[in-house]
DNA sequence: CATTGTTTACCGCAAG
DNA sequence: CTTGCGGTAAACAATG
């Protein structure tokens, strides 16, 4: 039975590096792919520590985009409004929080050298074109942006970005059995997330929704059209698609198995409410509210 | 002008 | 102890 206006550990620091907080955002939005803004709106939508001292913090956040190259930069359409570009997540910086530990990484992800970063290029390059391609065949032409799909393809690979909420929460607070998510059955569209990741993860805290104050957008609508996915900070080099790429796909498409389906409530059965959903409803959320 | 992005430098701390 | 990661500050460029 939830108090109202308890904020013990919200406004806490939460465990998490800023590269940690940042892929969360990143990971959250059905694009894979967010601007600056909605990067800071969903650190401040989720961890209220992060409401106060915003110049220090995101300073240091910018820094960190910039500086770590597990942060790629996607340029917007020309017809896109607004400033500054898309920033995702390298493809193949899966394995950077392996050892569990959201505070520290194993290792600083690099970019290895000269001929592989050619490699770099393309595989993001190639991820992001694909996803756009999903997105653009399951969206079929006009069906308005409630279209919501798990952007997984069907691959099997039991493989989980260390990022996707699922195994944040996952790892962070192992869950008494299902309990988290007991109540989870109906939430096709996405309305109840927030009280389930509040029960499993403390120090996550959205003022919008808590304790039945309706949600906020974590995104604006209008741009939650991506731009056209291509990396820019690496200048492209026409390299052929990667074959090996596709092995990276479903880790970050973290979705269940074989969901491809846009808004299909029934299909992914509502009896098992998984983090699989969790990440899906953030998702149906992230479009939907405007 | 405000925001976004890049870069350098420094410190503290944890891992090895 | 050394190394490397994370956080912070700050200067500065680019961009809308």
């Amino acid at each position: 039975m939830p108090r109202p206006g308890r904020n013990t550990y919200s406004d806490q620091k939460p465990p998490y590096s800023y590269i940690s907080l940042t892929a969360m955002a990143i990971q959250s939005c059905p694009e894979k792919m967010l601007p600056l803004s909605e990067i800071y709106k969903f650190i401040m939508d989720m961890f209220p520590y992060y409401r106060e001292n915003t110049q220090r913090w995101q300073n240091s956040l910018r820094h960190n985009l910039s500086f770590n190259d597990c942060f790629i930069k996607i340029p917007r359409r020309p017809d896109q409004p607004g400033k500054g570009s898309f920033w995702a997540l390298h493809p193949n910086c899966g394995e950077m929080f392996e050892n569990g530990s959201f505070l520290r990484r194993r290792k600083r992800f690099k970019v290895m050298i000269a001929s592989e970063h050619l490699q770099k290029r393309s595989d993001a390059t190639h991820f992001l074109q694909q996803q756009a391609k999903l997105r653009i065949t399951s969206l079929g032409t006009h069906l308005p942006q409630l279209t919501n799909y798990n952007l997984s393809v069907s691959q099997p690979s039991t493989f989980k970005h260390p990022f996707a909420i699922e195994n944040i929460i996952a790892r962070d607070y192992k869950m008494p059995g299902s309990l988290a998510f007991s109540t989870m059955q109906s939430i096709s569209t996405g309305y109840h997330i927030h009280n389930q990741l509040t029960t499993a993860w403390p120090h996550m805290h959205n003022s919008n929704n808590v304790y039945g104050v309706p949600l906020k957008s974590l995104s604006h609508g209008a741009q939650s059209l991506p731009s056209i996915p291509v990396p820019i900070k690496p200048a492209p080099a026409s390299v052929a698609s990667i074959p090996a790429l596709h092995a990276h796909l479903p880790a970050f498409l973290s979705g269940s198995p074989q969901s491809l389906s846009p808004t299909s409530p029934g299909q992914s059965s509502p009896a098992t409410p998984s983090p699989t959903s969790l990440l899906h409803s953030l998702a149906v959320r992230c479009q939907e509210v405007t």
